[in-house]
DNA sequence: ACCCAGGGTCATA
DNA sequence: TATGACCATGGG
């Protein structure tokens, strides 16, 4: 069982997942940031409110009252924090003149940028360049960890960059990359929300180890 | 009532 | 560098 075979096996068990769900690269963007340990209906609430608003965009962000950017927020959880989040973020993309500008950045600059940003971290930071600016990196998050090492691919205790490495480096980072990392990060989340809650039944399906609130395997 | 969700930062040792 | 506390809403 390789990392090839395992998106065979998801993407024959879930199809096609169409991700980023969002309209334009900026809604992508918000989108990363609102959904940092959420669950996603709660931050299609808060994009509804945004955009209800007619401020789904930086410069409404940053001008905005705090105080009612965080109401706005506020069924995405954290609204608090993801009010102060989403303003530096709006800061900096602006302040480098947006995305026509930043999609010409390379890559590694591209990353180390958005991960200068105060509240953006690793993941999120990989979910706007895979989701947004299209970049052949891979998204690792906890669902994908506990997969890898339920599966016995990994040991678990790899950092996230070393994860990221091992996709990056089993299928290449050319762009032609892009569509194949995109649907298998979103068949990961797909297979975790789906097969776990919804499909008891899937205890017999071998990839159901990504399953939340599931012992993990003896040994 | 409890558990968790498509994380990240900060304080402490 | 490595844990732990903290942030907070909504659905199962």
């Amino acid at each position: 069982m390789d990392l090839r075979q395992v998106f065979d096996a998801l993407l024959e068990a879930y199809g096609h997942q169409h991700w980023w769900p969002g309209e334009s690269p900026f809604e992508v963007m918000v989108g990363a940031i609102l959904t940092q340990n959420t669950a996603w209906t709660n931050v299609e609430q808060a994009i509804a409110n945004l955009r209800d608003s007619d401020c789904l965009d930086p410069e409404c962000i940053i001008e905005t009252d705090p105080a009612k950017l965080a109401e706005w927020l506020r069924p995405s959880g954290y609204f608090n924090v993801k009010a102060e989040r989403l303003r530096n973020f709006c800061r900096w993309y602006l302040a480098e003149g947006g995305y026509e500008r930043l999609k010409r950045w390379d890559t590694e600059r591209l990353r180390r940028a958005l991960l200068s940003v105060k509240g953006v971290g690793p993941e999120t930071a990989d979910d706007m360049l895979l989701y947004a600016f299209e970049r052949p990196v891979f998204v690792i998050d906890a669902y994908t960890r506990r997969l890898l090492t339920r599966l016995g691919l990994v040991s678990g205790e790899e950092s996230y960059e070393t994860l990221r490495a091992r996709f990056e480096t089993f299928f290449g980072r050319e762009p032609g990359n892009v569509d194949l990392f995109n649907e298998y990060h979103a068949l990961i989340v797909e297979h975790a929300k789906l097969a776990c809650r919804k499909r008891p039944e899937c205890r017999e399906c071998p990839l159901a180890a990504a399953c939340p609130s599931r012992e993990p395997p003896p040994e």
